[in-house]
Parts: C-alpha cells; structure tokens; sequence
DNA sequence: TCAGCAACTTACCATAAGGTAAGTTATTGT
DNA sequence: ACAATAACTTACCTTATGGTAAGTTGCTGA
C-alpha cells in the first residue's frame, strides 16, 4: 500500500470519514504489520528473534522499524529484560487486540477473491 | 501500503494463510482505491470525471491507472459510450461490492483509534 | 476557423519504503 | 584471549508509486 504514516493524522481537512480509514491502512500499511500481529495474535508475547523467524526472510532492520512504529502507535508491548545477552519481548495492547476485525475482513475477502479465478 | 501488485499471486511459498491477506492488500492497497469504491458504493455508476471531482486532488494519470487495475482484478466495469466528447461509466461489479465488509471493519477500527488519543 | 470538451497517454521527476551488509554493545562460556 | 550471543544501528542503494505538465483525439458550437 501506499498509505504513507503520518505523525498526526489531520481530520480537519477531511469532511467525511474517510479519516478512519485512512488512519488504519497508514497503521497497518507497513509491508509486516499484518504479519507481526498474526504472529503475536495467540496472545504469547515473543522474543525479537522469534518474531523474525517467524517472518523470515524480514530483515533486523526492517523488523525493527515496524515494531517500534507499532509501539509507538500504542499496538503492542515492548518489555526489555536487562540481561546480557539482551532479551526483548513484544506483546500486544488492547488496542492491538482490537485488529482482529479487520484481520478476519481482509482474510476472507481474500479467500473469496482467490476463489473466483 | 507497500503490497505491490502482482500479476498472479502465488500461494505456493505460502503455507498459511497469508496470501489471502496479501491478496486483499496487494489489491486495495492503491492510494485511492477504497476511495473510490466509496464514490461506487452507493451503486449509481459514474463517468471519469465525476470521480475525479469527488477524489480530488487526485491526477489524470493516477485515477486512470487506479481503474485500470481495479477493472482488471474485476472489482468494477468499465462502459464505454461512443460518442464526442468521449464518455465512460465505472461501476461496482459483485466482487467489487463485496469489499463492504473490509470498508466497514477499517472505518470502525480507525475510529477506536481516533477515539484513543 | 478554432477553442472547448472528456478521457485519456506520455515523458519526466520526486519521494518513501524497504533491502543489504556491516558495525555496535557488554557479558559469558571455552 | 576471544568467539558467540540478541537486539539493535548505520550507511548506502534499489524499486515502486504517484505527481506534474503537456500532448492527443475528433466532433461541435460560436
């Protein structure tokens, strides 16, 4: 998608309410954000390198970045145990929870989609 | 979004599910495409230009290359009159409106985001 | 004769997202 | 002494998407 984030999502100029949905596809728009929340969706917060794997082939940098805009977007968790090596767990947020809506909608409108061809 | 397009989508390399997510994304994820099908929805057909007063400041080129793909992954007709000056009607087909449910689940969450802050 | 119209097409350019590959940190096990 | 470890960061590069501005078509009304 082409959905680029946005630091404030500016309502003011938009009359209708398109608003909301522009504010979730420039949330979820990142080429592993649906991804990282599926593999988060089990409720069992994950370690970085088990995210990563998970989503092979991501890169560190890459993974990095999405989870950070996911945090900061208040989707999910980041605790960090202060042990050496270092050990990070991600979890989701209520918020973050509250995908499941549009995780399901996107899924089936995709079976359907795939089945008509 | 950065779900590119894809002629065909392989679920091949994809043991889970996720295609049909990507499938949905890779095809809503134009810039103005669920913009668009928020101008169709209301079921009355509408010529180019009608679109583009409602999508503006959308280009020439970018709704042009927005319908053509969404005509091609069969999400809306494409009617041509053969008159001067030229005139063309775009409309829902069912795969087309069947995007409802996606629409209502990203409008919904967007607004408990919204609401969140 | 010629500007105006709708629906395009074309050439060119700007931006952003993401990839690759390397480096960083501080401790622990060998 | 030193390689290994997890979770990053950094510099650099590629690609895709979309924007701008101009041109095209063929008839019609002034």
């Amino acid at each position: 998608m082409s959905y680029s984030r946005r630091t404030t999502i500016n309502c003011e100029n938009n009359p209708e309410s398109d608003c909301a949905i522009e504010a979730s596809l420039s949330i979820l728009g990142g080429k592993w954000k649906l991804k990282i929340y599926k593999a988060l969706r089990s409720g069992k917060p994950l370690r970085f390198t088990e995210i990563k794997t998970l989503l092979e082939p991501i890169s560190d940098k890459s993974l990095t970045a999405q989870l950070r805009e996911m945090e900061e977007d208040n989707l999910l968790t980041r605790e960090v145990y202060p042990v050496i090596p270092p050990k990070v767990e991600y979890g989701l947020t209520t918020l973050g929870n509250s995908l499941e809506g549009i995780f399901i909608a996107l899924e089936q409108w995709g079976k359907t989609y795939i089945d008509q061809r």
